[in-house]
DNA sequence: CATGAATGAGCCTTCATTCAT
DNA sequence: CATGAATGAAGGCTCATTCAT
């Protein structure tokens, strides 16, 4: 069927382009991958680069999407994070390569395909920059370095994307939990506990 | 003169590798930036992964042997960790390009020269593991998941190298200065501020 | 309707292999041409080779047939190249694609199919040599290199294909009778003029 | 030696264009004539596009400055058309393979390297008219169509390419004394035999 | 009648590397 | 010290063709 043959070279991709890079990945590992012959796979993509592009748009896509329905209606700056962060980790937890070709393969993107993705990034980023800018507007947060502080903290977030393991003791509500705890202090909010 | 020629290599390797991946920078590429052909380029050195295995380990070797002359002697975990996020977050803004090919290329290695460089790495943040675990048992430091909390914070430390750029407005202090704080704070330790 | 679809392939044939050449068109080329898909287009023809065999052979064929009629029972040489110069350059004119199609692409037939193609050339060819030899018998047209001077007659008349548009002033008449004219002299004729 | 290998591809790819087209000269074909790796292949040229403008460009500049030189200072326009059919056969007989080429091929040159040959083209196609509109004007020439005649005479000239063998009775004297006799009864001028 | 799916073979080109000079 | 010349292997991609549906 057409769509499991699709869905298996998306899938390939995503593995390989995370774990050996789109450069390090041929075109013929991908159709190994993905049980098709290299000619075959051109039924189901565009060039490599398109191919990247895609995984890209629709993996930032969907988390641009369900982060503003998360945040959606929630006035509470500290909430508002949390549930971003919570998010945040959750989906780089169980969806690491996605995110790790995301993070790491934007610059091998033309000019054009490159433009797309980086507008969803920023929008997505602006979620995070609006509530911490409330959060210390209201007095919540404390930094006096606002920018840096805001991409400290997501790039302290990415990081799990490199490391989680399902395998290991801790759970995903851990996970998520403890970050949250991470990015209250790393904003300088009354601690909790 | 050969040093010269040697050094030009290493340079135009650690900023293509870092712009443009391994497997995206050529040989080619290579020997344009050294401005040499790129036959000569093989005076200077092994394969093109050997060069970069070279880059890491002297990259990491420096940084390691930096950090324990930084600490040696202090006890407190607190100043500790102060040097160590210090000497870190400079080494990083300052050569961007050697930092960002440590933590990205370290998987295109052969199983042979990976495991020198991880070695390096580990005895560097087992520098980090020591100061976190004296700080907690000193009762400095406050966190339930010790493992996570130190990596979230190198993580953290290291989106440096992705971000920082000297022409912006924030002096290496500054930024080294922000970054201790942060760091305190994720640490749970009590804001000297 | 089938017939339809069959012309239609034809006549993307014609055009693309008349303007792209045989190798620098894509079965693809084709199918998209005939508004096909590349798999129907096999329910229509044999081999891409087969069908420009059909093309060569249905379009010299026709010719061959057509100036066999056209100089039926006409004893007069001259009269009889009149005929034949007319037919050709009318039919080139008419029918660049075609004709350039055979001009330039019987190289790539294999020689089984490019028999039948260069046999039908040449019956076409020796209409013309016969009525050049009776001319020469009976004294009409003089030149000391019969052979020489027909097949450069041909290829003069054969040029049209190459540059005659029907867009430009020249009526097909005007161009047909210029060309008589010309290969009058060429044979060496007495101008009637 | 160098030279030695970049002629060799030259060569190759000349007969081989010229005989099997270039969309039916694969790469590894040329490699094979020329005696080299398809890799070394491209020590010695540009794309394999490029290496067909060069030939163009290299045959249709020979022959424009030879002609150029050959009429030099010649007046009368008999004698200037005389120069220049004998110039242009013997070239199309010497070397039918570069001629053919040239002929045949320019429609595959994208634009941009189109317009070079094409303008070299015109450049030479403009020493024939001009001679024969001299001609015309000094009532040596008659035709009423011009620029239908200089073409039909430039048509049949080239053809020479396309089936000249030296193997032949017609040695290259008697075949341009020949086609000079053709192009002046063409041209309408009084028979001088 | 029509076509999506599939592919082995082949396309042009570039790869990292070696070596004679 | 330096490099032109050379190449086997591999790069991404397209080819003409078949066949089950």
């Amino acid at each position: 069927m057409a769509v499991a043959s699709r869905e298996r070279v998306r899938r390939a991709a995503v593995k390989l382009f995370a774990t050996k890079g789109f450069h390090g990945t041929g075109i013929r590992d991908l159709a190994q991958a993905a049980k098709l012959s290299s000619a075959s796979l051109y039924h189901y993509m565009g060039t490599k680069e398109e191919l990247l592009a895609e995984i890209m748009v629709d993996c930032l896509g969907r988390l641009l999407e369900t982060a503003k329905a998360t945040i959606d209606g929630v006035t509470d700056p500290a909430e508002r994070l949390t549930r971003l962060v919570t998010l945040h980790v959750m989906t780089h937890a169980r969806q690491p390569n996605e995110t790790r070709v995301v993070d790491n393969e934007i610059g091998v993107l033309s000019p054009r395909l490159r433009r797309s993705v980086v507008q969803l990034r920023d929008s997505y980023e602006q979620l995070w920059s609006d509530a911490i800018d409330e959060g210390l507007r209201a007095g919540l947060f404390h930094t006096e370095q606002p920018g840096v502080t805001r991409i400290a903290l997501l790039e302290m977030c990415n990081g799990v994307a490199r490391w989680y393991s399902p395998r290991g003791a801790l759970t995903l509500d851990d996970l998520a939990g403890h970050y949250v705890q991470l990015a209250m202090r790393v904003l300088g909010a009354p601690d909790r506990g």
